[in-house]
DNA sequence: GTCAGTGCAAACTTTTTGCAACTAC
DNA sequence: GTAGTTGCAAAAAGTTTGCACTGAC
């Protein structure tokens, strides 16, 4: 799906969510709306607002994006995470499934797909409870860490051994 | 195994790491982890402060609580969660595996067991990865919430038929 | 004796809130 | 017209930091 086709669909999702739930279709929400989609992979709301601030076809404060990412996020457009100090969203129409590798060393987030895994997660039998969505997240060691760090074990011994 | 066999274990454990690290094995520590290891659960900085003040063996400053909690990640003691606004931690030596499942109306946050989705995760291959541990947040209603919805609905359709 | 670790308070960051002004309906 | 929204600034909540003091080694 193009980006363009995307952004139209989401637009009509979100409006028919403000309908249904007597929320006012102001500018700003569509223009957050608008922004959220043009981005790639995460963000945090310091991001989204100097990003729309750039863009200066639309100001909006912080509080309207805290505000507004609720309402995205109850209308299943946006997925909230949390690693890290602030909290990372990203939108989640026509967005490949995917589970999050994060390195506790240097903090990269890092994205993977894996069908066998995704599977087991869906056909997971919930009692008394409603999914809506769900977030794998995997922690250890990226890979150029682990060699940082090899090497600088190597130099600590060295130092020992002087 | 019993829970004071445990809490010797992870002592012995913590003394090992401070060893291998070069860290001082303060009073503060060895009661920052009792404390931990006494809590069947979540908890977050806050409630451990509060516990350690009352049970007055033992005063420690926030700072040292999150000095130390760092410390006993790093030593595979205690996992970190970020739910919510603050960040919930857990003790993590000799607890079963366990998935969480979060509501997003009420906030409450359940643990569930799941050996099939366990294997699966813990199959994964990880390319240029170092596993650690992981975490499956599971997002939805509880069976309450999903109740009182409903209820709120009805009452919302009765009042506009009015 | 030395320096890592601690307590305290201040600083900082992220998020929430109160209120006046605005505007979608 | 009027209530839901917005922007702003202040407040709150959580975490980090600087510094003097303490105590583990």
């Amino acid at each position: 799906m193009e980006t363009q086709n995307v952004k139209d669909t989401v637009r009509q999702i979100f409006t028919e969510y403000l309908n249904t739930n007597g929320h006012r279709k102001t500018p700003e929400r569509y223009a957050i709306l608008d922004t959220i989609y043009s981005i790639d992979g995460h963000f945090d709301i310091d991001t989204l607002y100097s990003l729309m601030l750039n863009q200066e076809k639309f100001r909006v404060s912080r509080a309207t994006l805290y505000n507004t990412i609720i309402l995205l996020i109850n209308a299943r457009l946006v997925i909230k995470h949390q690693f890290g100090n602030s909290s990372q969203y990203e939108k989640s129409y026509n967005r490949e499934t995917h589970h999050h590798q994060i390195c506790m060393q240097c903090g990269k987030v890092t994205e993977f797909q894996n069908e066998a895994l995704q599977s087991a997660i869906e056909n997971t039998k919930l009692t008394r409870f409603q999914l809506s969505h769900y977030s794998l997240y995997i922690y250890g060691m990226c890979g150029k860490c682990v060699r940082a760090n090899n090497k600088k074990k190597v130099n600590n011994n060295n130092k020992k051994e002087k």
